[in-house]
Parts: C-alpha cells; sequence; structure tokens
DNA sequence: TTTCCTGCAAAAGCTTTGCAAGTAC
DNA sequence: GTACTTGCAAAGCTTTTGCAGGAAA
C-alpha cells in the first residue's frame, strides 16, 4: 500500500500540505462531495485552505487518474476510487456506488467485441466505460 | 407519428410557438446541443425567444420525458432522443452516440438479474441505465 | 534557485428567479 | 377568466483566473 507522498511522486504531483490533507480526506469519504463540501470537510483540519486550491487540485487529481470527476447538476462530485464501479443517481440527487459484486457482474457482462467494434466504426479508442443507474 | 402539438398534448404541456420551435429544433438536431447553443439556434427562424425561456422549458421537457439531459462538463447538453442508446465523449468535449446496432447488443447484454439484485440490495427502483464510454 | 502551488479576490460561465405583460385553454 | 408561459434583468450558483507571496524539489 502506497502512502500518499509515494502516490503523489509516483503521478508527478508535487506533495504540499493542502494536497495531502484533499486526498486523504476524498479517498476517506464514501459519499462522493462536491468541491465545496470537499472545501468544508478540509477546513476543519486544515483551515485557511481556499476553495480555488480544492478545485485546481481536484483537476490536478482528476488529470493524474488519481480522482474520478462525476459530471451531475449542481455541481460534479468527486470520487478517489479510480477502479471501474458503477453509480446510482437517486431523483432526490443523492450519488453512491452499486455495491461492486453486483456492478462486476454488470461491467464484465459488457461483450469487448462490442466495444471493439465502437472504436472502429466511430475512429476512436474508449478508455473507460462509465454505468450510471437513475432512479425515477 | 404524432405531431408536435399532439406530443405535447399528451404530456399536458401548454402549446407555445417557442416550445414547438424548441422541440423540433432539438429533434432535429444531432448534436447533442447545450441550451445555449439551442438558444442560438432558436434564435434565427424565431427572433426574440429569451435564453431563460429555453431553460424553462428544456427543463419542462426533461420533467416530461420529451427529452433527455445529459451532465457534461461546461454545460448541459440534451438530447431529444429518449430511446436507450449509448454516449461517447472525447477528450476534447464532443458527445456523439454510439451506433445503434453496437450500442443495443451492449444494452441487451447487461443482465436484468443483477439490476434486479441492485435494486434490491439498495432499496430503489432503477428507471434508466446511463452508459458513456470515455475516450482517453 | 527555479518552478510550481497557494490564497485572495475578482471575473467568468451556467442556470434560476421575480415580476409584469401576454397567451393557451 | 384563470392559470400558465414569456421576456427581461437581476441574482445565484459553480468554476476559473490573475497575481503576489510562499513552498517544494
Amino acid at each position: 500500500m502506497l502512502d500518499t507522498r509515494e502516490l503523489f511522486e509516483k503521478h508527478t504531483l508535487r506533495c504540499t500540505r493542502q494536497r495531502v490533507e484533499l486526498y486523504e480526506t476524498l479517498a476517506a469519504c464514501k459519499c462522493h462531495p462536491t468541491a465545496e463540501q470537499l472545501h468544508r470537510m478540509v477546513a476543519e483540519r486544515s483551515p485557511g485552505t481556499s476553495l480555488a486550491t480544492v478545485y485546481n487540485t481536484l483537476e490536478a487529481f482528476t488529470d493524474a487518474g488519481l480522482c474520478r470527476k462525476i459530471n451531475s447538476s449542481g455541481g460534479a462530485r468527486y470520487d478517489a476510487d479510480v477502479s471501474d464501479h458503477l453509480h446510482v443517481v437517486t431523483t432526490d440527487g443523492r450519488l453512491m456506488d452499486v455495491p461492486p459484486e453486483v456492478g462486476d457482474e454488470i461491467l464484465r457482462a459488457i461483450p469487448r467485441a462490442a466495444l471493439d467494434r465502437v472504436q472502429e466504426r466511430l475512429g476512436i479508442k474508449v478508455a473507460h466505460v462509465e454505468v450510471l443507474l437513475r432512479t425515477s
């Protein structure tokens, strides 16, 4: 298990107090927080961390592949779990993970051959499949 | 094939010039436009339609199930095609449909039983499965 | 010592809202 | 006639940016 500093080194991200705090807060959180929520959470332990830094840092993390940005109405949400997994959005705006045992079954069912055909037909390279279940 | 007025009646939406124009513009468009883009397109034929009305109307359409809202960075996009189909987002921000022949194969592969298990485990009712392919 | 990061405040999007006038039913 | 819709402008969000000082490598 890499510690946070090593993780940053591996991705050539400078290791600052704010980044460590932010990453560990996000990683410890199962709730897919918004930037605003993360800012509040981090502010408790690390007063003075600015919201601009939270946004900049989350972008750096996302670009580096250390977290995932999930677009949703009312502000993007972030997830430090970058493994393939599914999300559920409820009508009242909650966002949660699909339990991995069930999610994996769905992901494994997606035929590789079909994805290959999409790539060929559209002339693109599919890097990631995102699945969102919506409640009514 | 229902005409636009009948479609609105079926969904108890009042039939106004702006709504008809907007719906037909969106339906004729394969490009998943933003509210801003739709506003520009509509403004050519129907000068004076306000951006606020575009937003309000798109929300009414979405609530009624006449179109779908796709959250993405840089503003939501709208799609009058409400049938089950997949989207691709490229890194440069383009959003397009996966060709239906291939998309259907992927959707059909999703095991009903797994979705049932998600519902049971999370105590929710899954109304819609949204699949987004991302390029790297 | 160089380069990048941070905080602050201001600006820049995107989206919603209040209200008066207008329109569908 | 009643209830809903529209346009306008203003306000409310979320997110980005410029810049000066500070910290990492």
